[in-house]
DNA sequence: TGGCTATAGTTGCTCAGGCAGTCGTTGGGC
DNA sequence: GCCCAACGACTGCCTGAGCAACTATAGCCA
């Protein structure tokens, strides 16, 4: 193994993702703090407010975000103690349950998300000619698209429409 | 608030970035539990061996990784009981100590390293033509330099040499 | 030289999250 | 109608990581 392999231009471009998100995210995360959520808690608002009558189904939920059935149990237990969400039962199935953002939840998004915005134009969008920013997004596309954030569970693109609400 | 934020280009675009992040990563994970690591032990040899001597002190470890000087505590306690490090006593500041890889963590490296390369390749780079991937770089590399990964300490690209390595 | 402050590393405490096991529910096959 | 496999949510246990407190050392300044 050579020692140059550090500048090989693969680990280059990984890096420079991983250093681009990574700085992202740290911004993002103070941003959050400052309205007392965590990125995984602005990720739930944002899943479940896009949703319709602002539910999901902890399962559904689950797979729309990074976590697995046993972390959306606890985040909704905490979110639900903060007022943010409450449980609601499925009426058809009597194993499920929904978690829907009650009025303070939505404010809270409410408040977040203009700052939140601000961030994504200052430190990404707005860094870039459109043109460039275009071609970024093409490229972060169909990698996406490649490795296929459906197991990964994705975060905040718009749900992909050919996938069953799973209707309850 | 308008029920359409979620659609709202900025919010797509960090979903792409995150989304094609989180799907790599999720290879790359993969990956490296078939050679029995994780990937901050990954990111820690990868750092040390592009270091000179391949060692660093645990402070400098902590501000070229995703740590923080506890959690470097740790990763090179449980690494040098898997034999991958050892700590060095630093001889002109006895407060500090490296940590050096051993052959075995060298060794280690080599094995899961070109499978590695070879991920990259083949759901990152290789999915794109050379002039999409050059302007996506130039993209990343832009947002990069902008958030500036000092902060939030980078991952894999070439160390930036203004950084004094602080000579011991 | 003596003392004061800053720094390097470690450790106790806490918390978030995953895995695997459990319990209740559902729906299909007979 | 009964049984059984599959499913949804929750819980116990464990691991990894951060913060803050602590110890030892270093370097400065009087």
């Amino acid at each position: 193994m050579n020692e140059n392999v550090f500048d090989d231009p693969r680990i280059t471009a990984v890096g420079l993702l991983v250093e681009a998100h990574a700085g992202l995210t740290a911004r993002f995360t103070a941003q959050y703090e400052e309205h007392d959520l965590s990125a995984v808690e602005f990720e739930v608002l944002m899943r479940l407010a896009r949703s319709p009558g602002n539910q999901l189904r902890m399962t559904d939920l689950a797979a729309q975000t990074s976590l697995s059935t046993s972390g959306v149990t606890r985040v909704v237990d905490r979110m639900e103690r903060d007022g943010l969400l409450r449980r609601r039962a499925c009426p058809s199935d009597r194993r499920s349950s929904y978690a829907v953002v009650t009025p303070a939840g939505m404010q809270r998004l409410d408040e977040t998300l203009p700052g939140h915005l601000r961030i994504i134009e200052q430190w990404f969008t707005g860094q870039l000619e459109p043109e460039t920013l275009a071609a970024m997004l093409d490229g972060l596309r169909r990698v996406r698209d490649a490795v296929h954030p459906g197991a990964t569970a994705g975060s905040t693109d718009q749900a992909p429409t050919d996938e069953p609400a799973s209707a309850c």
